[in-house]
DNA sequence: ATTGTATATTTTGTATACAAAATAAGGAAT
DNA sequence: ATTCCTTATTTTGTATACAAAATATACAAT
């Protein structure tokens, strides 16, 4: 496996894009973005017209989604945006708190100095970001953050399960760090990642993301 | 949520199949149960034939299977059973190990006294099976045993990914048990994860069930 | 024989057509 | 008006038909 790669997955990602997979990043878009609002009916017809693809490629779409978690196919009675329960999102970053424990502590482990450096440069600009407070770059910036981590965690199957329960989550977290008193309390946690990474101190790594994912419920809970 | 209901997934499950659905559940089979080697190029028009539906329903069933990671689709390539590598196999296991350990302590936190005792008959059950040397009915039993505790963890998104990530492992699995003498390794290990059970330890459960999935590797990690 | 190229065949992807449900609309009876 | 039943209408599920790739075959040139 090349973990030392750059681009790993944009590498495999080039396999020419089937209809079908370009609807479901459509409709992916769509939930994540808010457009579809999480409850709401899927119209086939409508949503067929919208994007002009016919019904096949559409559905075969809504399968995966289906299977990644945002929508749910109730036999007959048509789908609906998958609506998150308080308890759902917390049993997601329950779970997610330990993943990210576990990957922290094998980023320590398996990653290359380079790697950490980049983790730490990544870091760095997030910082940045922070102090000129551009919200939009920070977040995109934090969610490469983590799922490089995840990616150096040299795990494939830890990096998919993290990578679909980001996904599922997007949306809340977006939320989440809206508020400028978490903003920065996030980021002190933050700092606290690229203290432990130094060291490569996979113990306090581990500990320190699994505690941000905590605080991440206790930001979110009452938006839910 | 009803945790304390014995079937809650049945319940759920009774919604009417949808033919996709069906399809998809013995394509499962077939890949499980070996009939479709790893590897193998999946023919539509002969599958097709064989289970007698029309190709619509037949490729929204490999959708779904791929979602689960059952099955690769290569744009107008066709579609092959998913080769494990031995990597594949080990990233598996060792996620599965932490998500185990995890479920482990919970389930010592949050399970009611009776659902620990509901636990303990099923690990009775298992040893009586041992003694009398019934393979297939001891190999069911402790597929239950570790789904239950994965349910009785109260995190449902915990489940499901163990269970995703069981059914992916399931002909591993088998193949692992196997052997003898790793039979009876493996009985002694669950007997650990009795105990612990019996004490609440949670601490120590999620070690067992760690470390029995991590032994796990070793009786499998040469025949891949 | 080997390579290359053109053509035929198969396989895959998508659209449409038809069937079977489910839902909505329209009365009749109370 | 409310409930029930019957009949349209819409929506969902499945099969088939057509289009576009990919693969295999046949043959010529070297």
């Amino acid at each position: 496996m090349e973990l030392s790669s750059p681009f790993p997955m944009e590498a495999v990602a080039i396999e020419k894009q089937t209809l079908h997979d370009q609807v479901a990043n459509r409709i992916r878009d769509l939930i994540i973005e808010g457009h579809l609002a999480p409850g709401t009916r899927i119209d086939e017809t409508t949503l067929v017209e919208q994007l002009g693809v016919s019904r096949t490629p559409f559905r075969e779409a809504l399968r995966t989604l289906a299977a990644e978690g945002l929508v749910i196919i109730r036999p007959s009675k048509g789908s609906v945006v998958r609506k998150l329960t308080a308890q759902d999102v917390f049993s997601m970053l329950e779970l997610l708190s330990h993943l990210e424990e576990l990957a922290g502590r094998l980023v320590c482990q398996r990653a290359s100095d380079a790697e950490i450096e980049g983790l730490l440069e990544l870091h760095d600009d997030m910082l940045a970001r922070y102090r000129e407070g551009d919200r939009l770059p920070y977040y995109k910036l934090n969610q490469e953050f983590h799922s490089r981590v995840s990616q150096l965690a040299s795990n494939e199957s830890l990096r998919e399960v993290q990578a679909n329960i980001q996904a599922r989550l997007k949306r809340i977290r977006f939320l989440g760090n809206s508020k400028p008193d978490y903003w920065a309390s996030a980021v002190s946690e933050h700092e606290q990642m690229a203290a432990a990474l130094r060291k490569r101190d996979g113990e306090a790594l581990g500990q320190v993301m699994a505690q941000h994912l905590m605080n991440t419920w206790d930001r979110v809970k009452d938006n839910i």
